[in-house]
DNA sequence: AATGTTTGTGTAATCGTGTGCACAGCAGGG
DNA sequence: CCCTGCTGTGCACACGATTACACAAACATT
């Protein structure tokens, strides 16, 4: 435990001290290497009163395996997306891969980003942002097969995807909210440039058409809280409608909280509001959210899934579809 | 664009491809050495037609700089630290550094996961956890000087500080509660664990003891809403307190919604409420909590200023302190 | 006792870059 | 014409580990 050297020890230090080649030493940290036990059990003690540990980095490159994961992600503070990142990054940690996260919120080059990542060489790439096509996570990562969060199915070769479909569950809320007898609905997007954005305001889009009718307004918002209370005020207003869905979950708590503050209106009786993602938040008492709503296990399931199918380098097309569901609350 | 090979191009393929040594080659992607314009940028074409990239974990290796950067946190979907993480990312993303996110809410070996990411010779690190100990951050991370972020001035050596008084904004906030009326005092902790709580409690108690006051009660929770929720209801019925500090902003939002449902108290007439963080959801209308509040951009300027002293080299402790803030909503 | 097999270790090459050193070419000054 | 100085490039080694190969010793088999 003499670890005040600032410098770290390598394996040819070491072995000179333990009396043997560094290429003993590399052997006595591989677990299924032909080496005595007597030799491996002093070269433990050793290197543990010297604070050694094999390089990681000199181990990667020697390897072409470097156990790094990238995520791309929107942003870190989103909590529709913060259960499912901590829960992933929990099953990598299992597994003793190491988690490398970009940040796509900041639009500050994100191609960039990714191809800077890329040089490290990560073993997988998982893509929840939206942000970043699949076009182009393939052209940076052509070597690492991208794991992709997507909401169609994707037909490249050189991707696996999960896809997630919402359609089923958006129905019954919609009729729901039509059997409740609100007719004017409205979308409130989380951004209006997003494809998943188009995908999921499709479902409900659908559902109204089944019904003979449509979104009589849209607005945009940018996922956060105060961009609901800011569009819902506008749209109760202004476009008098009786039932919002929101892109997130956020975004329609924020709403709720305009409805009741600023107009005077209450869910369920007066309006209707509900949410997407399904985040625990949602579910508070405070909140009590109607939500269209993803089973967050089986989703980071899935992905861990399709990375144990690369590491197991089963070839072909991966793709595996989740379904939504319905999560009642008082708000709808 | 030829990316289409699943193997990444090395730099010696590329020298043959470009009629130059591999060394030229790496000068070509070095800003400041010596090199023909023309010929580096026909490297720099050739590069980008093939797809090259040089290799960062080689890079790494020989440079003995890895740029990257160990984040060592509790959680990441807990929204008292999300917005942080978001904005440290955000700063290290643009100086080119790329953060690995080690996560300790899971109790699975916290020191042996610390140990893995060490041995991937990272920059810099910074442990915004209390769950490791300054010591066991010392002497896993002995080769790079830990950034910690503390409660309590650190006098040792090997580390760089981040301190937090918040003894001033808790006196504050007593004073008004008790001008308020208020008698009887509970604290709430997030864990009974954790040296920050233990600190956090202090500020409040001090600020009480000066007025001859002292908290009647206290209870353990997990940071989490639930548990603010569910221990709340114990405090109020059976121990009658009418003022409960919480360990933080998410708890303090689940014994409001108890007091409010549960025993039917409002804040701030029946009962006063107090969070810890000043995370943004507190300041939302539907929340609007009173709270002992961090100045998230300040306190990430500090991280980021500890950093570029690591980098500069400039010898000696540093430590930062920055002082919280109370921030008055409508629950205290 | 001779031969084959297993075990444990060392030697040296390799992974992909960065860089000190040497050197060739070229310009300019005397 | 010689000497000095600068520019651009290649050679070779270093970074710290892994691993195929070789080989000695120990052990087993006939």
């Amino acid at each position: 435990m003499s670890g005040m050297s600032r410098r770290r020890i390598t394996s040819k230090e070491l072995a000179k001290l333990a009396g043997v080649s560094s290429a003993t030493i590399s052997r006595a940290f591989s677990p299924d290497s032909r080496i005595g036990s007597a030799t491996r059990d002093r070269i433990l003690a050793v290197a543990r009163e010297h604070g050694y540990q094999p390089n990681a980095i000199a181990r990667s490159l020697n390897n072409q395996r470097s156990r790094l994961v990238a995520l791309v992600v929107n942003a870190i503070g989103n909590p529709c997306e913060a259960e499912e990142q901590q829960l992933l990054v929990h099953r990598l940690q299992a597994r003793q891969l190491l988690p490398i996260i970009l940040c796509c919120a900041d639009h500050s080059d994100r191609l960039q980003l990714m191809r800077l990542a890329s040089t490290y060489q990560v073993d997988h790439v998982v893509v929840f942002s939206d942000m970043v096509s699949m076009q182009d996570a393939v052209d940076i990562f052509h070597t690492t097969k991208p794991i992709i969060v997507s909401f169609e199915p994707l037909e490249n070769e050189s991707v696996s995807s999960i896809r997630i479909d919402g359609a089923e569950a958006a129905d019954e809320i919609i009729d729901k909210i039509i059997r409740d007898g609100k007719k004017r609905f409205a979308y409130l997007s989380g951004t209006n440039s997003s494809w998943i954005d188009k995908l999921r305001r499709k479902w409900f889009a659908d559902a109204l058409a089944k019904r003979g009718l449509a979104f009589e307004a849209q607005a945009f918002g940018d996922y956060s809280y105060d961009s609901g209370f800011k569009e819902a005020v506008l749209l109760l207003h202004r476009d008098k409608v009786d039932a919002i869905i929101c892109g997130n979950d956020v975004m329609a708590i924020g709403a709720r909280d305009a409805a009741r503050r600023v107009i005077g209106k209450n869910t369920p009786d007066d309006i209707a509001i509900v949410g997407q993602d399904g985040i625990a938040m949602a579910a508070w008492d405070c909140n009590d959210l109607t939500t269209l709503s993803l089973d967050h296990v089986a989703f980071i399931d899935a992905v861990v899934e399709l990375i144990e199918r690369h590491d197991a380098e089963v070839e072909g097309p991966h793709s595996i579809t989740l379904t939504c569901t319905a999560r009642w609350g008082s708000t709808a």
